[in-house]
DNA sequence: TTATTGCGTTTAATTTAATTGTCAATCATG
DNA sequence: CATGATTGACAATTAAATTAAACGCAATAA
């Protein structure tokens, strides 16, 4: 995000010193300087105080700011977002980034012992592959069935009806990927 | 502002509950209800992990939230902000909101006892006016001296040089109307 | 009834933001 | 040079956001 430097920019355009755009808004210099070197988040009520005092909208704050913003590349491992239904608790699913941002989704797929995405087939629009990084896992695409074990993997059409079941005694891990994001 | 109204407004139309969402961002339920209440401003950082979990942009939730803002009509005592240049101890000028969205700019000014805007010639584009409410000003424009007690007013085009003085010993309390604001 | 589940709210404890006061660095001015 | 003023940064304190847990309510099922 980088509130701060974006900040600093328009303060300093407009030839503000820190005390000054304090006193305007009501602040204080010093939570400027915290500000301005990312060392906290304001409250959105401080930072309005900030811009309605420069002035600028919240709006265009954000807008040119997030405009200028590099696409996130790497993610930590914290970083993905679980996208399982909350009424499955067997199946996790990870999400790399923000799907609806890319044409691919991508995903971390945890399935405890006994979890199953059936009895309905899955259907939707695309393509999706996958590989088994540890357990073991029984997909069937299209009424074929295989068992896939760690290093192996599966590609096919999403439009065939599919669907995972871990039928083994310990955690599957499945990373796949999927274009165009179906959810 | 009315961040929470806009937020559980959002909310609701994903059909997301609190708890949902609050899992889904990072943050706690009660957290987002203190928010939706109004109770408590949430930092940026709280706020766009909550947008990016919904997910909207930053951008747009402030642009339709500041859009349907009905227009500030009234101003509390304390609301009116202190416009004069820092230098100057001796004038203080409160403005009414925010002239640069108004075509009319309004002063509550207050001259100290030996306060001058002299001894350079002020001039601006416009009209101006204002009526004296407590105390003795001298008003000088385009070389006319006068000095106005309470209930005495003002009223000239701005591009005429001219100066306020209190020259009593008493505090001046003035008030004033402007067209176009002039800073 | 009597649990049970899911909802939003509230409260006390904790974590974090914001203030206050101070500092060294910088820049004019006499 | 001093000196005074102004700048941004920092440590310690105060104020506020956030958490974690409990609460009350309504809907649903046993």
């Amino acid at each position: 995000m980088n509130i701060g430097q974006r900040l600093r920019k328009i303060r300093e355009e407009r030839g503000l010193s820190q005390r000054e755009l304090a006193s305007l808004a009501g602040l204080t210099n010093g939570t400027i300087s915290l500000i301005e070197k990312n060392k906290t988040s304001p409250s959105v009520a401080s930072l309005k105080s900030l811009l309605d005092a420069i002035p600028i909208s919240m709006a265009e704050f954000f807008a040119t700011l997030e405009d200028q913003e590099t696409p996130k590349v790497f993610y930590r491992k914290h970083e993905f977002t679980e996208v399982s239904p909350s009424s499955e608790e067997q199946v996790s699913l990870r999400q790399l980034g923000n799907a609806e941002k890319h044409t691919l989704q991508v995903l971390y797929e945890t399935y405890q012992p006994g979890a199953d995405t059936g009895p309905e087939w899955i259907v939707h629009e695309g393509e999706e592959a996958g590989i088994v990084i540890s357990g073991e896992v029984e997909v069937t695409v299209d009424g074929t069935v295989e068992v896939l074990a760690a290093g192996d993997g599966y590609l096919f059409d999403s439009r065939l009806p599919h669907r995972f079941r871990n039928i083994s005694d310990t955690v599957c891990v499945v990373f796949s990927a999927c274009t165009p994001p179906s959810f």
